[in-house]
DNA sequence: TCGGAGTAG
DNA sequence: TTTTCTACTCCGA
């Protein structure tokens, strides 16, 4: 057998689980809620139910059928518009962020968070009296001593585990403290701290929570769920197996879970580390009601003859699984989990909407769900990438307009996806015997972001609209190149590849001019005179052009109004072109829809983003965008 | 960069 | 293992 690999006790976490979010969220604005068997529903089943629900039957993933025919009066709810659960769960997230000193807290999904307090809990536990355990305080302010709260640092605050002796004062601070009587201290310290911000979590936002406290992000988020609803639990060092007599419990505590249970080992890995250890194939057909006779423990795989990584290796790895699975896993099985609490996002790195379906299958039917979920997606993004930005001290603003715009704020985004994609999920065509085909069966295409969806001038709805016609179909028709016969249960529509649009623009330097006029012609000739057959860049004739073309449409009789030219430097007149181009492509529907017809579908959907100002433009306008950005020759 | 797989709540 | 509506990371091509 493999050794454990080493721990980093240096970090102290805090992980909080909020009580039955969902419900939660519906009892805070409701609190007649709170007595009452209550359950949320997402299409046919309940996603949670209430304390009060749950010990009158209700249960998560239960049919909607099932939980009426067990509970008669429960209150069912619809929960499946997200907004609010949404908005609370990030309301939620801010008040406790505002507690920790620095950025280390993280979200994960919208009713669990990680604190990392290491550096609250080093300056208390710096500033015990070591004399007077009974009356200290937590400094919740470096700058403000006053702000904080009283505390008994000679007990843990709430549960442990294993459970400590009643009575028994906990705290020993001596000169020759062990390291494991240094962490002691530390999660002591840390226990209050979780205590207090539970309890002001409550009383200030209404909502309980589970808790948990230790030195990693695995073992806080295990120990949290030891004690639940509405209370916490710190797991006790030691931590590491030392001396005879001192065994660690870390690995007593891990040792008893179901291997499926350990977070990061999921119904995959688990039925692998199943099947291996049990020497056959586990019942896969009912992982979670617990085929007694399957039941593996982190124990039985962890001592598990020749296990360590090069085993894990060989039994999860394999084509497509993480490179290093195998130490990953080890470590998991010992309580080792170096992983960060993360930084807070400015912004998300994907936004999707799905809606499911009983049956979907005609052409007709998906053009009108895409255009509903394409309306949510860009509102989605309006809410979560945009920000009021307060108008400001620009320059170039002339004076008397800029009294007008500085009372007036204006939105911006602050970040643009580059990526649209589109997944369905096909219902299994309908197998005549043994019913399942096994596959992860999703399937999706993805494009690039037309840039007219970033017009906030626009109705959510007509932009919806746009993006359908203009993007969604036609990925659709490569998902689908059938024009029946399928028959989908989901749709999903996504934006990804996110780019900070605030951020500043690094310069890019060394381009070739001259090759960036030469590869533009191609995509800008028409604006040139025909009769041109090889045009140097300094030959490039808007005067002409303006002067010879009808101004047949939109495109042409507005970049002729647009863009004035000076006749002296074709450079620059490139430039205000090439600018003028992309300006009019981004914020002008006509422009746009012009411009597809002329690029065709396809060509016109593809689009990048600057380098420069991060601005999504349409590709064909690329290059002479880029030269917007440059000092002419 | 894309599309799929796997994990999470 | 499917059931809901997401969001993240990793891999191979």
């Amino acid at each position: 057998m493999a050794a454990p690999p080493p721990r980093n006790d240096g970090r102290i976490i805090i992980h909080f689980d909020y009580d039955c979010f969902y419900a939660s969220v519906f009892e805070a604005e409701n609190p007649v809620l709170k007595s009452l068997p209550l359950a949320v529903q997402q299409k046919q089943i309940v996603v949670t139910a209430n304390y009060e629900g749950r010990r009158r039957g209700l249960r998560k993933l239960q049919l909607i059928s099932e939980a009426k025919k067990v509970c008669p009066d429960a209150v069912i709810l619809l929960g499946e518009d997200l907004t609010k659960f949404r908005d609370a769960s990030k309301a939620l997230y801010s008040f406790l962020k505002s507690f920790v000193w620095g950025d280390r807290v993280e979200k994960l999904g919208f009713d669990e968070v990680y604190l990392d307090v290491t550096e609250m809990i080093e300056y208390n536990v710096e500033l015990l009296n070591s004399h007077n355990l009974a009356n200290s305080f937590f400094y919740l302010n470096k700058l403000d001593p006053t702000i904080g709260f009283a505390y008994d640092a000679t007990t843990f605050c709430g549960p442990t585990y294993p459970p400590s002796p009643d009575g028994q004062p906990e705290a020993t601070i001596t000169p020759s403290s062990s390291s494991s009587d240094a962490l002691r201290v530390r999660l002591l310290v840390a226990s209050h701290l979780a205590h207090y911000l539970r309890d002001q979590l409550e009383q200030q936002k209404g909502y309980t929570a589970t808790v948990g406290v230790s030195t990693s992000k695995l073992l806080s988020k295990l120990a949290g769920s030891v004690h639940k609803p509405n209370n916490q639990t710190t797991l006790l060092p030691p931590y590491t197996a030392g001396q005879p007599g001192e065994e660690s419990n870390v690995t007593r505590f891990l040792d008893a879970h179901d291997i499926g249970k350990v977070p990061g080992i999921g119904f995959k890995l688990a039925q692998k580390l199943r099947a291996h250890v049990l020497g056959r194939e586990p019942n896969s057909e009912t992982y979670h009601a617990a085929t007694p006779g399957d039941k593996v423990t982190v124990r039985q795989v962890r001592l598990f003859p020749g296990m360590g990584p090069p085993l894990l290796d060989k039994i999860l790895g394999g084509p497509g699984s993480p490179r290093d699975i195998g130490v990953k896993v080890w470590g998991l099985l010992n309580g080792v989990d170096s992983s960060e609490v993360s930084q807070a996002r400015a912004t998300p790195t994907q936004i999707s909407i799905e809606d499911s379906y009983g049956r979907l299958d005609s052409i007709d039917a998906v053009r009108k769900e895409l255009v509903t979920l394409a309306g949510s997606l860009i509102r989605r993004m309006r809410t979560d990438l945009t920000e009021e930005e307060e108008e400001d001290t620009k320059d170039s603003i002339p004076a008397d307009e800029r009294k007008e715009s500085r009372s007036v704020s204006r939105i911006r985004w602050l970040a643009r996806p580059r990526t649209l994609r589109l997944s369905t999920r096909p219902r299994p065509p309908a197998n005549p015997d043994g019913s399942r085909s096994h596959s992860s069966n999703r399937i999706s295409r993805s494009a690039p972001i037309p840039p007219f969806i970033f017009n906030l001038g626009d109705s959510v709805d007509a932009l919806a609209e746009r993006l359908v016609q203009h993007s969604l179909m036609s990925m659709f028709r490569k998902l689908h190149p059938e024009k029946s016969g399928w028959n989908l249960r989901l749709l999903n529509v996504a934006v990804t590849n996110m780019v900070e649009s605030a951020g500043e623009q690094k310069q890019s330097s060394g381009r070739d001019i001259e090759k960036m006029f030469r590869k533009q012609e191609a995509v800008l000739r028409d604006w040139k005179s025909s009769s041109e057959s090889e045009p140097a860049p300094s030959q490039l004739d808007f005067h002409h052009y303006q002067s010879s073309h009808e101004p047949r449409s939109g495109l042409s009789s507005k970049l002729a109004a647009q863009t004035p030219l000076s006749y002296e430097s074709p450079a620059e007149d490139y430039q205000t072109a090439g600018s003028t181009l992309c300006e009019l492509a981004q914020d002008d529907d006509d422009v746009w829809e012009e411009i597809s017809d002329d690029a065709g579908e396809e060509e016109a959907i593809l689009s990048d983003t600057c380098k420069l100002c991060g601005a999504s433009i349409p590709h064909f306008a690329m290059e002479a965008h880029e030269l917007y950005h440059r000092v002419p020759d």
